[in-house]
DNA sequence: GGATGATATGTCCAATATGACATACACTCC
DNA sequence: GGAGTGTATGTCATATTGGACATATCATCC
């Protein structure tokens, strides 16, 4: 890894600078992003496995290619209720997007 | 039940009558409902097991009563960021949190 | 039946998220 | 190295969500 967690979050808009540096971050604030995180890597997995392109699921959603690639890259103006509902449209049920968000703050192997 | 679900949502100001009937809402539709519904309870459970007013609640999320109070009821205008961000603020894990979304679907005994 | 405390509801306008679009980038094939 | 296909990024205007405030409703106590 050539790049921080940190470094990826804040190029990808979240504002970790203020006021709080990003290991003092709340507990909420932090979960919240991890959350959001989950749901973005889930939403492209499944967009993969069913060999469906950006475009192709921006339609469903009757959104725009940009906002899909813009979720699956966790910017900070997308909204939860836009992942979930993309989740959710790619066939996932609420028991998966809950099982995603239980997990997100599951510590991976360092 | 002297109201029914629908007239309840309507009420809340969820657009059940355009364009498909309540019935009608597509399944990714009436999860994510499920699912707000779900954390709107959870929520307000959480807060008075704390034994918390909606004002020191709101103070805590830098809200206001009202938008607690829209929250706990489910109000088409909050957001499922809120949601998750005040029932994280109530001391809840990401786990609980995504035990919350998987049940929501979970059909309760008639 | 007034006072107090908690919650609900409605309305402002400020902040944020959205779809759309343009365009840049990356990769593959020829 | 051009064409084609998919993804990333930046910027608009519009729509949705936000906090704040006023006011209404509802209990409980005296």
């Amino acid at each position: 890894m050539n790049e921080t967690k940190a470094a990826k979050l804040e190029r990808a808009g979240w504002k970790l600078g203020t006021p709080e540096e990003f290991l003092g971050l709340t507990e909420e604030e932090s979960a919240l992003i991890e959350i959001k995180l989950a749901l973005a890597r889930g939403i492209k997995e499944r967009r993969l496995s069913q060999r469906l392109t950006q475009e192709e699921l921006a339609k469903q959603l009757r959104s725009s290619q940009s906002r899909i690639a813009k979720m699956e890259a966790s910017d900070a103006t997308v909204s939860m209720d836009f992942l979930v509902r993309s989740f959710l449209a790619l066939g996932a049920t609420t028991q998966e997007v809950g099982r995603v968000i239980a997990q997100s703050s599951a510590v991976p192997a360092a």
